[in-house]
DNA sequence: AGTCCTCTTCTTTTT
DNA sequence: GAAGAGGACT
């Protein structure tokens, strides 16, 4: 191994490297070197003469495949392009279309992503008819993704409640209309691949021969299927290397299931661990914070980050009036940083809970004198466009003429006539023929169904033109197939006579399009259509992350994970925000949002903001929230408070004060006749204002008093306006106050004491 | 059939 | 505050 230098490696990152043979679990906290370890070991079993195409290794994103393969190949040379480096989706589309066919599935098959996941259900949805007010098709989606990763299909769901009853109906309608569009969604990407793995049991055997070594990254984040089939691929020579941190799953929504990793040791008996504790990233006042919040998650195996780096700068904590001088702080402090220090933009990054909050700050940005340069990472994926998926949906019908999904898309898109009338006469032939929507199309234009003649001159049009492009594509490269596609549909002469402002943009973005159609066909061995499709349906939304480009950063905390910044900025930190509100009344979420925090916060080398606003605008209104535990958690020793910006930190809403304007159930629902359509019925909400800086808020004084509305539901009446007070002495107790807004002349009011 | 307007709903995180 | 759905109007 010439160029693996173990010398630079640390004891324990020595031990994971040479380790030899059998299951090794490394257990790499923040910062210790991990994307190292497996580089370095894949680069020592290579140089021991494994052949690097029996090395699989697998991450979670394209950006760490992708890293991954870059710094192999500095280790290794051109050999490690030969190695199955990929993401769990991106490995499992190649062996499904390799050996799909096994289980039906042909080899063009096409790979839906979330949108056209909601699109199915929807319709699934509506084809049962069951009311979409009452069964939220994103809520039915995920009860389906859930049992996908948990390895459950359609035939062996069970329901098991009322809710889940539904789903139950849903999931197998779901399932055939995937299959017969020839279309796999992610859940049954990996999913499909299990199942062909313990069908085709010669095909699994070879597999499993064939590789010899098997690593995966970001271990804590596997859902149960990708567990299974890290077990099948790695039986045979069992030489498995996970690498993870338990402190780091924040991906238990996609169902990662955090026990993977804690219970390793236990599936595998004779397993090696090795635990990274060694920090190269972060200051030891930052992994003082960090420590200080994660220590309080009760599942977690114990361990603790210590570095050589000194003690560094104090944290920063920011308390603003409100989100915008929030984000006015941020650019003000990059722009000092910047001033004083000669930092560079790229050394700071901001995060985020929710891409919602990017806003503000993005304005912020903006609005100082020389404009603070930003790239906001994530969002809205290029491919999820309008623009973008019409486009892509004609090239799928063309590689896929079952793509009923696709042909719904472009019908009528550029506008040409054909409505929903004529769509239902098709979806009822499709029905009639058990065909897929475009062989009803076409039935329709030529046959002499109760079609008028013209609306089927206008399906028979699109048919030729469907016809005449799909003659193109067996020819065509895809990039000038694109081409063809918007210039025969009028999809692009549509666009250029829509000058409207972001007209522009959207000309731009097809423009990219084709680049990226081009780029991918200079840079594929074999360049096809359904090639691209599904690079463009596994790429995700913050895949490149432009590190270079001499900017401020501002991403999801989810998106930061596995980067670091000199300078990190975390915005937000509010009860209800960050830990995220739907969170707050489940033990586990909430520790899946402190884990949340543990990842933002180690993000950062030498310096860390930490901000949170006392009032926020959020869903349209104006809202008041208890800063974060997750700030209260960091010992006050490391923080230095920093107020003095714009001055507005300063003024205190008065006790008791509450702006009537701000309750919006009681001031809607009052003036809302009554047995008005149940729709408005809300969700819960809560959350708290705060008298006293939390600064000062323990030990300070005996009595403090802070204001809440709480939401709760009674018959269509909702929502209160009240006050809760600790009330000093041993025990201590709450006193709580509830208004329940008024009732004809009445006040309805309810109090409480409560001893904690 | 298409367009425009209003009303409603919903907001986590993503391969 | 944005996007989607539904409704009314052209």
């Amino acid at each position: 191994m010439s160029r693996v230098d173990l010398q630079t490696l640390n004891a324990p990152q020595r031990a994971a490297v040479l380790h030899d043979s059998g299951p090794l679990l490394v257990l790499a906290g923040a910062g210790s070197g991990k994307t190292r370890v497996i580089t370095y070991r894949i680069a020592r079993v290579v140089s021991g003469g494994v052949d690097p195409a029996r090395v699989m290794a697998v991450t979670f994103t394209n950006k760490a495949a992708g890293e991954l393969r870059q710094r192999a190949a500095q280790l290794v040379g051109q050999g490690a392009r030969t190695a199955w480096i990929g993401t769990f989706h991106a490995i499992c589309a190649r062996l499904l279309r390799q050996h799909g066919q096994a289980i039906g599935l042909p080899a063009s098959f096409q790979i839906y992503d979330g949108a056209d996941q909601r699109a199915l259900v929807v319709q699934v949805m509506r084809e049962i008819s069951l009311p979409e007010r009452l069964f939220v098709p994103a809520e039915v989606l995920g009860r389906i993704d859930r049992a996908k990763n948990e390895g459950i299909g359609p035939r062996d769901f069970r329901g098991g409640d009322f809710f889940g009853d539904v789903v139950a109906k849903v999931y197998p309608a779901y399932e055939r209309r995937l299959q017969a569009a020839n279309a796999v969604d992610f859940g049954g990407l990996l999913l499909r691949t299990l199942e062909l793995l313990r069908q085709e049991t010669t095909l699994a055997e070879a597999l499993a021969e064939r590789f010899v070594h098997l690593l995966v990254d970001e271990f804590q984040d596997t859902n149960h299927v990708q567990y299974e089939l890290v077990r099948l691929l790695s039986g045979r020579h069992r030489n498995l290397c996970v690498v993870g941190d338990d402190d780091q799953s924040i991906y238990s929504w996609r169902g990662a299931d955090i026990r993977n990793i804690l219970d390793f040791e236990r599936d595998h008996a004779d397993a090696a661990v090795v635990t990274l504790e060694q920090n190269y990233r972060s200051t030891q006042t930052i992994l003082d914070a960090a420590s200080a919040i994660i220590a309080r998650n009760s599942e977690r195996r114990p361990k603790r980050l210590f570095t050589a780096a000194g003690p560094g700068a104090p944290i920063i904590y920011a308390p603003c009036e409100d989100e915008r001088s929030e984000a006015a702080f941020v650019a003000h402090a990059i722009a000092r940083l910047r001033q004083e220090e000669g930092l560079p933009y790229d050394q700071c990054a901001v995060f985020y809970r929710t891409h919602a909050q990017s806003r503000v700050l993005e304005e912020a940005l903006r609005a100082r004198r020389p404009a603070i340069p930003h790239v906001v990472v994530g969002g809205v994926r290029f491919y999820d466009r309008a623009e973008i998926k019409d486009v892509l949906a004609y090239l799928r019908l063309l590689a896929n003429p079952t793509d009923d999904l696709a042909l719904q898309r472009i019908i009528n898109e550029p506008p040409r006539g054909i409505g929903s009338a004529t769509l239902a006469k098709i979806s009822e032939q499709a029905r009639l023929d058990g065909s897929s929507a475009l062989a009803a199309a076409r039935a329709c234009a030529t046959g002499t169904g109760e079609l008028s003649s013209g609306p089927r001159a206008k399906l028979a049009a699109f048919c030729t033109l469907i016809d005449e492009l799909s003659a193109a594509a067996a020819t065509l490269p895809p990039s000038a197939l694109a081409e063809l596609v918007l210039e025969r549909s009028g999809y692009g002469a549509r666009l250029a006579s829509d000058p409207g402002p972001d007209g522009e943009a959207r000309a731009e973005n097809l423009l990219e399009l084709i680049g990226s159609l081009r780029a991918y066909e200079a840079q594929s061995e074999a360049p096809s259509l359904p090639g691209f499709l599904e690079q463009a349906a596994l790429a995700g939304d913050l895949d490149e992350t432009p590190e270079e480009h001499g900017a401020v950063t501002l991403m999801t905390v989810h998106g930061a994970k596995g980067l670091e910044f000199a300078h990190v900025f975390i915005v937000g930190l509010e009860r209800g925000v960050f830990p995220h509100a739907r969170s707050l009344d489940d033990p586990q979420q909430l520790e899946e949002e402190r884990r949340l925090a543990y990842v933002a916060v180690t993000r950062a080398r030498q310096r860390l903001y930490l901000c949170h606003a006392r009032r926020r605008w959020l869903f349209g209104q104006q809202q008041v929230n208890a800063p974060s535990e997750f700030l209260t958690d960091v010992p006050r020793r490391l923080l230095q408070t920093e107020s003095a910006f714009s001055g507005h930190a300063a003024a205190v809403t008065p006790r008791g004060a509450f702006d009537r304007s701000g309750v919006r159930g009681a001031a809607r629902g009052a003036t809302r006749p009554a047995g008005a359509r149940g729709g408005g019925d809300q969700a819960e909400e809560r959350w708290v204002d705060s008298d006293e800086d939390f600064d000062q808020s323990a030990g300070a004084s005996d009595e403090l008093t802070t204001n809440f509305r709480i939401g709760m539901r009674v018959r269509h009446a909702k929502f209160g306006v009240g006050s809760i007070r600790m009330i000093g002495g041993t025990p201590p107790h709450l006193n709580l106050t509830i208004h329940f807004g008024e009732v004809g002349p009445r006040t309805i009011r309810s109090e409480f004491v409560l001893p904690l």
